[in-house]
RNA sequence: GCCCGGGUGGUGGAAUAGGUAGACACGCAGGACUUAAAAUCCUGUGAGCAGCAAUGUUCAUACGGGUUCGAUUCCCGUCCCGGGUACCA
């Protein structure tokens, strides 16, 4: 026998037997499986927790190590509530419709159903690995007919609601009829596209079907219009504002142009003021609620007609302004190319020229000139309602149509554009708030005391815009008004795999579908582009028709649709008969714990709360925010790793020397890296190039630089959870997830330190253990110390799970760990209840360790440990006080000290004297530390 | 430009009702065990100065000021980095 061989066989078996998290693993995933142990059911005698998890789009890429990170500290909060008591609801599932499926599709001719569902096994396959407590039984598929029937179905319930602007609720679509029916549309208040229209009931009664019709549209939560949107040619398809990117689309990259197409829109905007409303009750980060805040944009201020000189009929033209106290230094006023009076007039060929090149150019183009200021005169003047003074009228494609008026009152003495554009084309600036400085930049500050404004000199800005409104409204001239950023969302993709609307054509208008004929399934067709005559791939199913005769609407939902109310369908995945179950619905109520990414902070989060509203006001559910308390998990950056060629040689250079030398950086892949030394060898095979390589080396190894980048294939940095697993376990990849960082920050990933985590591990195992791996726990009583330790760390366990630091709760493990091991302690009355706090974060050994305890349930049921307080004053006690002079003490004494025994242990402490110094003291606290730290 | 975050050793990061800065971990160095390796364990590890040493001492939380007995923490200014947003009247 060869001794060599012997050792090394022995010394591997030992090594997997002392904790063999392969095989735990394995044991535990399948028991949870087959158990079902994650199972969850509706039970009214324990309080609910909803813990959601953003589910992923499944892409063909699979998951990487960036995609569990909030699973994982959502894994983490869902277990740790259950041992608390509470009946936790953490479901998974996937938001399956979506364009790379589709483009995957296009090229290859297989059905994105195929794609998506091959890429939805592989997801499952790699979460099943991690060791989740989700109840699969709930899992939810967008794509799936069952779910998106509730879609379609919400989606008719929009087409027939209005928004009842004094109710602030959505009304039946019937009841806005009879009262148009009754009093024209003058005495309703109802959300309409078109402020300027009014009938009266016999003007109603008039109307054509399809007239009447039409002026529906312009009532409906889902409606018709034809408007600009962002087509993306290469796409084939109609995009969201927040789909595209410095005029590129966000997927693909594809150029995108502005066109005037008939669209479906979801009628967001009547929900504006209650989405605002709403963040001020909901527990999410404030940079999150401030980027919605933005996104809405609501601004108050007023509509103020100014009257046009030179044209017939007393025209006028309004704007809309924050500032109506400027109104004495509007000394021009500023009109969108697209704007109707120029089509009144018959401009100067200069000015007919400008317009035109403005009105046709992109969004890119007039973006990428933000600073170059351009205008023309028009040639036509209006008049100043406070000043009578004649100003002139610009155009400039600084003023956009879609906002406002598509027109503006210049004030540039108040407004920085304003003042460019004056300033280039010499304008007059008249400053109207006393002691401001103009002669270089404007004064756009809302603060101060008003000059040169007639009845407004002398007040206060913000009292002077409230008279100015007054004024306005005595004059007829105009009222006080609300703006907002939001813009309604187009519903239609002209686009293959997404749900098909519930809508067919007849007598050139829509109907909707009878809820009872859903879900409308989504048709085969030979392929998955446009038609030849453009319409969408939906087109393609010739035979495809309602009724057999009528056609169908041809676009499909966007992504937003499906994802809008998953959550919901969670409470009450196989209800056939609704959405979810009201009494369901009553118990889980809504999500308490919500964790994703921000990227859909105004995308998802934005239409999803509208959704739920829409919902709330139907009484499909019971609550009117969907998402209690929200927290964004950072980006995991990837790491790359880097190799120095000399130039022009095939020698690399290892980091610290490559500075002698001319250099090129090349990135190498981070598999062939550990700890930032390359493994030549299978550096030589990776590449071809590579396999005649020289290399200079530092102490002997080739030593690699890094750098954070996005984790992406062409960098070579991505890092899959699977070979995480593989190598060190579940329950290390989950520590490792939450040591790396607090869980909101974006950080790299970088594996130097996964080694430590695992270690802990192993050290844990060997509490248990002795060397021969033979479980040694005893019944002893405990130790003061090892109780002291023991109640540290659970008192650190649930502040910090209940602060979201996990990072640092598990530091707190591998002290305590330490102390133990260092103390030597091997007791049940300690090991087990330690047992329970570390199953959140690594339930897979926790169970194993429970289990060998002599345990038969599984330790999801055990109850989390009580934390006493005495336990942690044993010996000593940690006492804040606070000295000036005179000590003053800020707790109840403990374990019957007398106040003087305080002052002389704290006199005869030397650092008191350090610290007073022979000064005067005020609201000092003794040091050592805010705590002092007294063995009695 | 504006609005949010953030800047701490060689590295990831601890610590804020203002109170011993650098927990924990990685890495590195040295040591023990071993024929050897792996694994494990022990010791050291912000920088400088003095000392054989225990130790003492100075400087350190992007930079510059301020408040305070005391500032990583609060205030003002500057510089960098990340995210969001963008001609919104």
């Amino acid at each position: 026998m060869l001794p060599s061989r012997n050792f090394f066989y022995t010394d591997f078996l030992s090594f997997f037997m002392e904790y063999n998290f392969s095989e735990i693993e394995k044991k535990w995933q399948q028991r949870w499986r087959q158990d079902k142990t994650y199972r969850v059911v509706e039970d009214l005698r324990k309080p609910k927790y909803y813990v959601l998890d953003m589910f992923p789009y499944p892409s063909g890429a699979g998951l990487h190590v960036g995609h569990p990170l909030g699973y994982i500290a959502s894994d983490i909060y869902s277990r740790y509530k259950r041992l608390r008591g509470f009946n936790v609801l953490h479901p998974m599932g996937y938001d399956a419709f979506g364009l790379p499926a589709e483009q995957y599709a296009i090229q290859t001719g297989q059905h994105p159903r195929v794609t998506t569902d091959a890429n939805i096994a592989r997801y499952r396959e790699q979460l099943d690995k991690i060791g989740f407590s989700f109840d699969w039984d709930r899992e939810v598929k967008t794509c799936n007919p069952e779910y998106y029937k509730w879609t379609q179905k919400t989606f008719i319930d929009l087409y027939s609601h209005y928004y009842d602007t004094a109710a602030q609720k959505a009304k039946p679509i019937a009841e806005l009829v009879t009262a148009l029916e009754k009093n024209g549309n003058l005495s309703v208040s109802a959300a309409c596209g078109n402020p300027d229209l009014t009938f009266t009931a016999a003007e109603w009664s008039a109307m054509s079907a399809y007239n009447r019709h039409q002026t529906l549209m312009e009532y409906r939560l889902a409606y018709q219009k034809d408007g600009m949107v962002n087509w993306c040619a290469a796409l084939g398809t109609v995009l969201a504002n927040d789909e595209v990117a410095n005029g590129l689309s966000v997927r693909g990259g594809h150029p995108v142009e502005r066109k005037l197409m008939r669209q479906w829109y979801l009628r967001i905007t009547a929900y504006a003021d209650r989405l605002l409303d709403g963040l001020n009750r909901i527990n999410w980060s404030d940079s999150l609620k401030e980027t919605q805040r933005n996104w809405i944009g609501r601004s108050t201020g007023a509509n103020v007609r100014f009257k046009a000189l030179h044209l017939p009929m007393n025209a006028s033209l309004e704007i809309f302004t924050t500032r109506p106290d400027t109104i004495f230094g509007a000394t021009f006023m500023v009109v969108c190319p697209e704007h109707p009076i120029l089509s009144q007039i018959t401009p100067e060929p200069d000015v007919a020229e400008y317009v035109s090149r403005a009105k046709n150019r992109s969004e890119r183009e007039r973006q990428s000139e933000v600073k170059n200021v351009s205008g023309m005169f028009t040639g036509l003047y209006a008049e100043n309602p406070f000043t009578g003074r004649q100003i002139p009228i610009w155009v400039s494609d600084y003023v956009l149509a879609g906002y406002g008026t598509g027109a503006i009152m210049a004030v540039p003495a108040h407004d920085s554009r304003d003042y460019a554009f004056a300033k280039h084309f010499g304008l007059d600036i008249i400053p109207l708030i006393e002691g401001c400085d103009v002669s270089t930049e404007s004064f756009d500050a809302k603060d101060g005391i008003m000059v040169n404004s007639g009845f407004l000199n002398g007040m206060q800005v913000k009292e002077a815009i409230g008279a100015a409104i007054k004024k306005v409204e005595e004059l007829g001239i105009g009222s006080a008004r609300v703006n907002y950023r939001l813009r309604d969302a187009t519903f239609s993709r002209q686009r293959y795999w997404g749900e098909p609307f519930p809508i067919y054509y007849k007598d050139d208008m829509p109907h909707t579908l009878s809820p009872d004929m859903l879900p409308l399934e989504l048709p085969e067709v030979d392929k998955y582009l446009p038609t030849e005559t453009g319409d969408p791939p939906l087109g393609r199913a010739t035979t495809w028709k309602y009724e057999g005769k009528y056609s169908y609407e041809l676009s499909t939902m966007p992504g937003f649709a499906g994802s809008s109310a998953y959550f919901i369908r969670y409470m009450d995945p196989h209800n056939n008969a609704r959405l979810a179950d009201k009494a369901k619905n009553e118990y889980w109520r809504n999500v308490d714990l919500y964790i994703g990414g921000t990227e859909h902070a105004t995308g998802h989060l934005m239409y999803s709360r509208f959704w739920n509203k829409f919902l709330f006001d139907l009484g499909e559910v019971c609550e009117d925010e969907p998402f209690q308390k929200l927290i964004n998990q950072g980006m995991i950056q990837g790491r790359s790793s880097f190799v120095y060629r000399v130039a022009g040689t095939n020698t690399f250079v290892s980091l610290g020397l490559k500075d002698k030398y001319e250099v090129q950086e090349i990135h190498v892949d981070i598999s062939l890296v550990q700890n930032d030394v390359l493994d030549v060898e299978r550096f030589k095979r990776w590449n071809p190039d590579y396999a005649n390589a020289e290399f200079i080396l530092e102490n002997g190894k080739y030593i690699c630089g890094w750098a954070v980048e996005k984790m992406s294939k062409s960098m070579y940095n991505v890092v899959n959870p699977d070979d995480v697993v593989i190598r060190y376990g579940a329950d290390t990849l989950r520590l490792y997830e939450m040591f790396l960082g607090p869980l909101e920050m974006s950080k790299p990933w970088d594996t130097n330190g996964i080694d430590g985590v695992h270690r802990f591990l192993r050290k844990l195992w060997r509490l248990y253990h002795d060397r021969n791996n033979t479980f040694t726990v005893s019944n002893e009583k405990a130790t003061p110390q090892e109780l002291k330790a023991l109640h540290k760390i659970i008192k650190k366990v649930q502040d910090d799970i209940e602060a979201f630091s996990f990072n640092t709760a598990v530091s707190g493990f591998m002290i305590c760990v330490n102390e133990l091991t260092e103390l030597g302690c091997c007791k049940r009355e300690v090991l087990e209840p330690l047992t329970i706090l570390l199953a959140p974060f690594a339930p897979h050994i926790a169970e194993e360790l429970w289990e060998t305890l002599g345990h038969t349930n599984t330790i999801c049921d055990a109850a989390f440990p009580e934390f006493n307080p005495d336990m942690l004053v044993e010996n000593s006690f940690e006492y804040p006080i606070s000295f000036n002079g005179k000590l003053r003490y800020k707790k109840e004494l403990p374990l019957g000290l007398s106040k003087e025994d305080v002052r002389l242990l704290v006199e005869n402490d030397p650092n008191t004297e350090k610290f007073l110094d022979g000064k005067p003291m005020k609201n000092f606290v003794y040091v050592p530390g805010k705590i002092i730290n007294i063995v009695c």
